[in-house]
DNA sequence: CGGTTATGTTGACATCGTCAACAGACTCGC
DNA sequence: GCGAGTCTGTTGACGATGTCAACATAACCG
């Protein structure tokens, strides 16, 4: 990079590429994505890329890494907080999710296997997949320890709830849920019976 | 159709395209599946499905919805039986669901958004997607009134349930869970907690 | 300053979805 | 029974796409 900050031949291209890859997805879609067409609108050649991303996939399971770090990193920020946190902070970690989701919709659709993107010899993709799975159960077990919810395996509790919400987001981005349905009462409709089935002493069986 | 069967000039090309697309999604991948692929596969030339659907999206529309018929038929049948209904039939009809997913991969991603395909200009896949959520708030219905599950609002709760397992689907699709996790497990966690959570008298709110 | 590497461009190719033009096969009214 | 019209399927062609090889240029480093 030059001192200039508008470096080398382009500048930053590989931040750019990814840039505008979630631009491009979030105005019209994935399928909108082409390597020509992400050229054209950063005034590079259609080969560009290739400098920067071993193929069209590899660019794409980028931008959705990129995703699932964003989506940690503000789910970290609303389950922080006061340390006793309540059963409100746990719905809001819920909620807040969704809402991401409910914003970025191509981009969340991208991150979920969209394309054959979604794959084990993604090691990228799976890490930061993870990484969010680790947050949740991270949020999972200081809920255990305050009492919010019961304590059972953080893991097993971590992937329900992650089921639950992603679920939820799905429905609603897809557009399967009908218009007459109140999406904010849902919401909290899901959140509740989740939260009330995490609090249940019932043994798992 | 001629009398012997193998009629017309093909036979009934039009189930045949529907057939060999579901097969292929499920041994290759939606991106395998290729309007000349298809033909190649069935012995007929490369535009021959365009005499039965408008273009490809409209073929993969029509895989998909009637992968939403084949599902709603299962979770009727699991559904259905003996009239008082208690908690464990129901339990078994979001194990249903989940086992569906999982023994048609492709199938099951192709009917959620994986092309730019589920989308309000393709009522044929809207339809087949109502008629599943209607044989949900049928089930919920049904549970309601044997007491199985709280009386709330019987399309909020449907849509909290399909949510639950659709996005214990999609995970476990999508190769989400780490494989340390046994899925049987998980998927019984998960109707658990559902079930205890549309069971407790709280309100909604 | 000269060479090596990093970055970007152009040309080319196979593949894809799709349409127009054509051809064969079935159907139905006379 | 036979010809017109309609279904069904084929071939040729076009533009768009992902990607690679060959080439060009800018940055860096001794």
């Amino acid at each position: 990079m030059t001192p200039d900050g508008s470096a080398y031949h382009h500048g930053d291209l590989r931040a750019a590429l990814l840039a505008e890859a979630a631009a491009m997805i979030d105005e019209a879609g994935t399928s909108s994505v082409t390597m020509r067409a992400i050229g054209r609108r950063l005034g590079v050649s259609r080969s560009a890329a290739y400098r920067h991303f071993a193929d069209k996939s590899a660019l794409l399971v980028a931008v959705a890494a990129a995703g699932f770090d964003r989506l940690r990193d503000r789910l970290e920020a609303v389950g922080a907080g006061a340390p006793g946190a309540g059963i409100e902070r746990l719905r809001q970690v819920g909620e807040e999710y969704v809402r991401f989701a409910l914003e970025n919709p191509g981009h969340y659709r991208l991150m979920y296997g969209k394309e054959a993107v979604t794959r084990e010899d993604r090691p990228e993709l799976r890490e930061a997949a993870n990484a969010l799975f680790d947050e949740l159960v991270r949020i999972v077990q200081t809920h255990q320890r305050s009492g919010t919810i019961e304590r059972r395996d953080p893991h097993l509790q971590a992937y329900v709830a992650w089921g639950a919400v992603h679920g939820l987001a799905s429905l609603l981005i897809e557009g399967q849920i009908l218009t007459a349905v109140d999406a904010d009462e849902l919401i909290r409709q899901t959140t509740s019976t989740l939260l009330d089935g995490m609090r249940a002493g019932r043994r798992p069986t």
